[in-house]
DNA sequence: GCTTGACCTCAAGTTGACTTGAAGTGGCAG
DNA sequence: CTGCCACTTCAAGTCAACTTGAGGTCAAGC
């Protein structure tokens, strides 16, 4: 089994070294052994980071995505708690897409103010249900592109 | 003009009174006096944090919902912006429909190995693209309904 | 006049996901 | 054998967006 240096899956993964040996601390990926002091990591960690990366793209936290590996570090999750995941993914996807159209339309608006515009209002009404549901707190999500500024 | 004591303001909006003065801190909310020591706002501010929590879901930092405000207080957003947002949120609506329909396989899936079933292979390489676009860091995202349990 | 309680200020703490820095180590090229 | 330099550890720092806590103030009700 071919071997890889931290350095050369964080090249092959994008992920930055110290962000794996984070990784490797708090349990989330397993190195193999190491060659000296150096951590030796085996092929299918690069898989292994694509599904952290796509378990983060869903909104899951480390200590979730953890707990979505079984001992052997192939993904096992009940069906029950998937498709639980997969409906709170469809809500989420619901709510983004309605934010999306919003701000299109924003975007196009022609009324003045955002206030006169009725549609606006609606999407002001949306958002105040959604407000205060739960406590905010920090989170990671896709990131932004940059803002050309 | 009726005028709302912060505790009303936090009641009407959702929003935590020590929120409120944070906001009213970093400049993203005025109150419009005292009553001996307590902050007084007027109506609109109810409306104005619709949008506040309109821009958060939107994934706009407080700083960036701040630039956002025209200094008469109404929301004043270039048209550019919002279309990169709302692509923004297409891809991740794109990527979250993904990982949704990958959830629901891999709930369904009779392979024994996931990694045996080229459908989640798929997913797989999907991630990797997605993987290490750009510098990871601490973000805020719309937050994950809650767990069932 | 005293208590109550909703407000006040300001500093410090919290959270998740990392990054950074200092000081040390060890494999390999020359 | 020497030196380089990618790695190592561990603690502490960072960031956004708040929250919490300690100690203080004021308007109203009894």
């Amino acid at each position: 089994m071919k071997l890889l240096d931290i350095g050369v899956l964080s090249k092959l993964s994008g992920v930055p070294a110290s962000t794996l040996r984070y990784y490797e601390d708090i349990g989330l990926l397993q190195s193999v052994g190491r060659r000296g002091l150096r951590r030796q990591f085996d092929t299918p960690a690069v898989t292994r980071l694509a599904l952290i990366s796509l378990g983060k793209m869903a909104g899951f936290s480390l200590e979730e995505i953890k707990a979505l590996f079984s001992e052997d570090g192939s993904p096992q999750v009940p069906r029950a708690e998937l498709h639980l995941r997969a409906d709170a993914l469809d809500d989420q996807i619901r709510g983004l897409t309605q934010l999306r159209d919003a701000l299109r339309h924003v975007a196009e608006c022609p009324a003045e103010n955002h206030m006169d515009c009725p549609k606006f209002r609606r999407l002001m009404t949306f958002a105040a249900r959604s407000t205060g549901r739960r406590k905010a707190g920090p989170g990671k999500s896709i990131r932004m592109p940059a803002r050309g500024g």
